[in-house]
DNA sequence: TGATTACCGGATATATTTGTCCGGTATTTG
DNA sequence: CAAATACCGGACAAATATATCCGGTAATCA
């Protein structure tokens, strides 16, 4: 569905943002990787695209990391989280692939896509990083496999 | 989506539906990738997976080319292409990317991306290729860009 | 039977995604 | 100011997806 990077930038901002909120604690790095069970490097590379579409905050330094902002928990949606990643074509595109799917030209499934797609821009466009880290601070969502 | 291979496998079975359907036709691969604007030698490979996976038929020598026979048209759906080619991985997978996301262990998002894969897989598994080649027949779906 | 046709299958090439490494820079702390 | 910390950014490496090439094989037809 998602590319990894875009899997593994999701996960890190619900994670970031579960601290943040949580006593305003500010993560490092190696903390998010262990945390969300992402490879280090791979997942740097992400937040800097996050951070750099101004989704994440960072700070360098000793005490420094990641975290979010008030403003960024109550307003950053998992939509804007995807698009910064993965871009908007998985949002948007044919599933058949052809290059201009539309009304005018439509493949032959393009009225029975349309829904679901339009159900999953709702859902992504709906639920900010500050929600979703709240489910996670009360147990009732997981962000890494515990066996 | 789809990945590049399974959008070419999916377009180039509704074609040879539509030319099976309409008069019998068998159809070789030359005309396929034409028809459906895909790389043709790449195109090959897609169709070698449907034939071995019995989706698709194939018939060597002269006169030879790819066709679906009547129960074919009829029995095969959209889901079993996909799953033949890009695994069923994407229609079971959590979109978060954990391994083992369950109500045990749900992600965060869990519950809410599940009616709409739900509605995803219904709806691969309730279109046949018979059913949309015979959109394309009546000029109600395309495969390709004609500008 | 011999020539042609067209799919089959393996090897190879290219592009993209995923993942790593390491020096640079900003910040904190003693 | 000096040392340590931690993100930044570019280069590099590995894996996968996409795409091509070409000889092999089966089938048709003269």
């Amino acid at each position: 569905m998602f590319s990894k990077a875009c899997e593994y930038g999701i996960r890190a901002s619900i994670y970031i943002g579960q601290q943040s909120a949580d006593q305003g604690r500010r993560v490092g790095l190696r903390d998010i990787a262990t945390e969300i069970g992402s490879p280090e490097a791979f997942t740097a590379k992400v937040l800097q695209l996050l951070v750099r579409a101004g989704l994440v905050t960072s700070v360098k330094g000793p005490t420094g990391g990641f975290e979010l902002t008030a403003e960024q928990l109550r307003t950053v949606t998992l939509r804007e989280i995807v698009v910064a990643i993965d871009g908007g074509e998985m949002l948007q595109g044919c599933a058949l692939g052809l290059r201009q799917c539309s009304a005018r030209q439509p493949c032959p499934m393009h009225y029975q896509f349309l829904p679901i797609r339009d159900q999953l821009n709702e859902l992504l466009r709906t639920h900010t990083i500050g929600e979703l880290a709240g489910k996670v601070h009360d147990g009732l969502g997981f962000l890494k496999q515990f066996s």
